[in-house]
DNA sequence: GCCGTCCGTTCGGAATGCGTGAACGGAAGA
DNA sequence: TCTTCCGTTCACGCATTCCGAACGGACGGC
């Protein structure tokens, strides 16, 4: 039901396509590039090399990376949020007091983005780095905890709405897929008042999240912390208790904030 | 002497120029758009909804942003340099130390990209985190200390592909200009082993840098600590101090990764 | 309460410019 | 040397983009 309702700009999507298959490929040559996207080589010759010259991609001998043009429009747009300088350092002080993975989310068009992402020192030396997380990840809302913990704050209305856009789509066996199931959660989440993610997102990946709500009751972020389920128990005391840090280090922001 | 070698596809660049123009006037209409760029409104339209889409731009009523999504490839970009998680310590570091603003800056395509930036506290408080400067800037290699850091380590060969394409633009009065003037310039900044920028980037802004060589002896990045005229005295013994600290710092870099 | 003006949106039509495929040249590797 | 891969070039035909005029809704002045 992905309706596009004006007339599209098929180049501008064929641009754009080309430089996510050159991210996902971490760097790709043009012959790649016609094969995965089924386009002729000459085509994809022309809008490789327009978008070397807008500084979108480089070229590295014969292989094209992603340009770090793109640095400074993502800057632009993270530092538009008026949270963020706050935030981030909400972040790298969870992380630190916690030694898990933190991050802070906001909410963008129905889909959760990252804003900040850290990752405690305990954790960084046995995973040496290789989290799939990491600032700008983007994430569907209903199987993350930072995303549950925003849609319990929200309207019912604008739940459907982004439900209605972006369906629920399965990324482990865990991931919720009923709606009706989803609404049940969303209830617990908000008479708990943190959300729980568990290996809903990635297979071994544990979390709980919760929302940031400004004096209007509008939410506006949600920061979550979480790891490898080895390291996450399951038992409620835990969760109570980095709930309990998640709500002291959301209460210190909305108190230097609002 | 821009001469777009292949077929450029003019589509792709009308969709970049309206992400670019949005993000020059930091939320723009669309009759805004299409007035900027001589346009008609049913064009901009069309552009800007499939930008939408695709997650590049975000609408807020009737004004459009700039799109987090930016920010995953910006990410990615930044996080393929391999001296990046390190620098970006070292950035922090000479920030607190000299109280200053630092950066660590890395080239592509002939121009300058800064990857992490940042302002010491003291230059804080009286700035007001009002500085024009921020990560993803980008930035002309000859008007900017760690531009001309980096070219004063490059082959004169490939310093001149350099100016061939980019040319000398000049941003204040003290820009230079003068292709002699400029192959001077590095000649001394060789000699000296740091480069300074004396309000030749912006008026008013003064710095210093120094480049980072990796084991092949080729130049990898560069390190720069500036900030006010009046923050910044002109006098070579503060300079040299500043400039041993970038040593230090650099020093300490090299010993980690190479 | 009405008209003027602004916004974004829609739609048919027309020319532009995008996409193609075949042919070329150069760099490796067999 | 011959093969095979790469990226590049070019002329052609048709899909697509771009336009302009008309529409509908929101706002504000008169």
């Amino acid at each position: 039901m992905t309706d596009d309702r004006p007339r599209p700009v098929k180049t501008t999507q064929t641009s754009l396509a080309l430089v996510r298959a050159v991210r996902e490929s971490d760097g790709a040559t043009l012959s790649e590039l016609a094969d995965r996207l089924e386009l002729a080589k000459s085509t994809v010759h022309n809008h490789l090399h327009t978008l070397v010259d807008e500084g979108f991609l480089v070229r590295d001998g014969d292989t094209f990376h992603v340009g770090l043009q793109f640095l400074a429009f993502g800057e632009h747009a993270r530092g538009r949020n008026p949270l963020y300088a706050t935030a981030r350092r909400h972040v790298y002080s969870l992380a630190e007091t916690t030694g898990h993975e933190a991050d802070f989310i906001v909410e963008e068009n129905g889909r959760a983005y990252s804003l900040e992402y850290a990752i405690g020192e305990s954790s960084r030396r046995s995973l040496s780095e290789s989290s799939p997380f990491r600032a700008g990840n983007r994430f569907y809302m209903h199987n993350c905890a930072s995303g549950k913990a925003l849609l319990a704050s929200m309207s019912e209305s604008r739940v459907g709405e982004i439900l209605e856009r972006w369906g629920l789509p399965a990324t482990t066996d865990h991931t919720i897929t009923d709606e009706a199931e989803l609404f049940d959660e969303l209830e617990a989440i908000r008479r708990r008042g943190y959300a729980v993610n568990d290996e809903e997102l990635i297979d071994g990946y544990r979390s709980i999240g919760a929302a940031v709500t400004d004096p209007n009751g509008e939410v506006v972020g949600a920061f979550s912390v979480g790891g490898p389920t080895y390291r996450m128990a399951t038992d409620e005391s835990t969760a109570e208790e980095l709930a309990q840090l998640l709500r002291d280090e959301i209460g210190s922001l909305e108190s230097t904030l609002f």
